[in-house]
DNA sequence: GCCTGTGAAGCTATTCACAGCT
DNA sequence: AGCTGTGAATAGCTTCACAGGC
């Protein structure tokens, strides 16, 4: 429906919106959104067009209105849950992050094979063991996977994931997955991301962002 | 010099190339490593071309002279070093991760506010406390900064590590950094890449990787 | 026959530039 | 005067398609 690039800069501006409305301000111009999110101006209102919230020639875009707008693209009406599978550092460091941050998209289960692990509960999170994971996955109905367990495994895991009716993953393993084609799958390769910064910190002078 | 996009698949190609030569494969063709990194015959072949390591027709590339010229292009002969700023669960997975994994990139130093922390070796990198950041930086020659702090500080250790000799930055805090044009910064956002993946494990029932 | 290397075509994404509004 | 919304232009990326080689 919507560009894979503009949903994603929509993540990123209603982040950036609920700073400035936290601070109080109530309208914003599509040159001061775009100094925030690292982008033209151009590229703000052409992202904006989608999401049908017109701004004003003299006071720019309403905050909350805004924010509004966006949530009704990104979010479904009922929480979206996702499941993470791999409670190491990485793991621990997205349930920290997530936890309670986004009303209306969750982590509602994660999953190890360590003993020590299971049963515990990780930032508000409940740790399953992994041969639970499909039994979970649909019981919750979650639709979203998360994957931070090491390379040898993800492929696996993956599997399982669709198996149990996951329509979306985020890979952390440092490994693409091979899943059907009607599960996206977003790839964060920090491997690729330094070794990228490795090779532009030498050659590159010119701007470029990512 | 390259585009974006084909340094960062080389990234990919030759982790893929090392786990083929482990398992003893010689050779491989374009469809075969498109396979493995989820990407199209046409363009494994003109990101190779990049690198001026021809294939033959019969036999496909060489894998060991391929991971060869591949590492001409990403490495420079010495090895780069990188700084680290920001110990918790999301720095020590990276610390794991990349310690010892690559000869011509490693993470040379790693900095942290907690004196818990300072002082003490992680993964095989010593932790300095944040004040020592710029001295440390100059005096390991380090050219690469990857942040894993919370969001409020990010900014303000980006300006350091720039004012410091960094040219290139990973950072994984979930705001834009904003640096002057010649640092080349590469912005991990989690958070986009999960509200992405919830969005597109509704709406996309076509193709789409990342 | 099936592969590589690559010009040319096709797509997608971004930026320009300006009409219209306030 | 300075902004938004947007068609048109541009730039960047991927795929096609086929000549040349084994």
């Amino acid at each position: 429906m919507y560009s894979h690039r503009t949903i994603g800069r929509l993540s990123l501006y209603r982040r950036l919106l609920y700073g400035l409305a936290e601070r109080g301000t109530a309208y914003v111009h599509s040159h001061e959104l775009a100094g925030l999110a690292e982008a033209t101006a151009a590229q703000v209102r052409r992202d904006l067009m989608a999401v049908g919230c017109p701004g004003t020639p003299k006071r720019g875009y309403d905050v909350r209105a805004l924010i509004e707008s966006i949530g009704v693209l990104l979010d479904t009406p009922e929480t979206q849950g996702a499941a993470l599978v791999g409670i190491g550092n990485l793991g621990q460091a997205i349930l920290a992050y997530f936890s309670g941050r986004r009303p209306k998209l969750t982590i509602a289960a994660a999953f190890d094979i360590d003993p020590a692990k299971v049963n515990r509960v990780f930032h508000g999170c409940r740790c399953y063991p992994v041969e639970k994971l499909g039994q979970v996955i649909r019981r919750k109905d979650l639709r979203i996977g998360i994957v931070t367990v090491p390379a040898e495994e993800a492929q696996q895991i993956a599997d399982r994931l669709v198996r149990a009716g996951v329509r979306g993953i985020v890979n952390f393993a440092p490994i693409p997955l091979h899943v059907s084609r009607d599960v996206y799958v977003e790839h964060v390769d920090m491997t690729m991301s330094l070794e990228k910064v490795a090779y532009f910190a030498r050659h590159d002078r010119k701007d470029s962002r990512a």
